[in-house]
DNA sequence: GACCAGGATTGCT
DNA sequence: AGCAATCATGGT
């Protein structure tokens, strides 16, 4: 089946695509303005037939209403951008949301996969985690019309701590994956199930986890759920851009930061995506 | 060869 | 309750 897409606010996929390739996990066509958005075993094609004012996509590869609904909630085709933006034009925050207007929240593809990359990323530079990242998916992963499609939890659950030692991951962050991957598979953990709840339910459910502290918690409920009011303090990458930014000679302390979150507020995720942006 | 990286846990005051 | 050590290894 195929679908024709109109927005009716600015939207730049070319951000979107240029963002998604920086995982070579995912299927990006630069060129041709396309990617393939993998859903469970479905693969779906989404390419870019309009402009920046007049954002216009052709999905083809659906099977289902539900499957229709996945696509346009990861890509945030169905939330016009533009009340976000005009709050912003009112904060300290104007200077970047006129250089990156346009620019979503997309979501990642699978909430488990979500958990596994946050916690590969704790505490590694971004390149070196990519590295893991790839390792981990091609490994215990499968390829299917070029995509790359995330393990099952029951895969993962399976393993010992030393398959991924010898992968380069620590040993405990090895336990970690291993662990949540089995409180997911035996039915314990129900990632799914949270996707109803509040924010603060969210974390306090996720934090029991070994492995999962506050900013693995926020890192799901921003890009796993896509809530729109979280900024994770306690991350470097937002310190730093604060510290570029605001030209200090350091990085902020989070009570230099924390008087900002009421004027950003509802959209500190945009806050702190656009952050992100301007540091890349 | 330090020192840091899109942190979290553990153990010690 | 709050701090320091620890983790593993690539980047810079």
């Amino acid at each position: 089946m195929t679908q024709t897409v109109e927005l009716p606010f600015n939207y730049s996929l070319e951000d979107v695509l240029n963002r998604l390739a920086l995982d070579p996990l995912n299927s990006v066509d630069l060129s041709n303005q396309t990617v393939k958005v993998p859903l469970d075993e479905t693969i779906i094609t989404v390419e870019s037939i309009g402009t920046f004012y007049e954002p216009k996509f052709i999905l083809t590869g659906l099977e289902t209403k539900e499957q229709y609904e996945r696509v346009t909630s990861i890509l945030h085709f169905n939330r016009s951008l533009e009340p976000i933006q005009k709050h912003f034009l009112n904060t300290n925050l104007q200077s970047l949301f006129l250089k990156y207007e346009g620019t979503p929240i997309i979501t990642d593809f699978s909430l488990y996969g979500n958990i596994i990359k946050s916690i590969i990323h704790q505490q590694l530079n971004l390149s070196f985690a990519r590295t893991l990242t790839e390792r981990f998916v091609q490994t215990f992963g499968k390829s299917k019309e070029e995509v790359w499609l995330f393990p099952s939890p029951e895969i993962i659950a399976s393993l010992d701590v030393e398959t991924l030692r010898q992968m380069q991951f620590s040993t405990r962050k090895s336990e970690y994956i291993i662990g949540i991957s089995k409180a997911i598979a035996e039915g314990d953990l129900n990632l799914d199930a949270l996707a109803t709840k509040s924010d603060d339910v969210v974390l306090s459910e996720l934090i029991k986890y070994r492995g999962i502290g506050p900013w693995t918690a926020e890192s799901f409920l921003l890009f796993g759920l896509g809530r729109e009011n979280l900024f994770p303090l306690a991350d470097i990458g937002l310190q730093n851009s604060l510290k570029k930014l605001w030209d200090l000679d350091r990085k902020p302390m989070n009570s230099e930061i924390t008087p900002h979150l009421s004027f950003w507020s509802p959209f500190n995720s945009y806050a702190a995506l656009y952050l992100w942006k301007n540091i890349e």
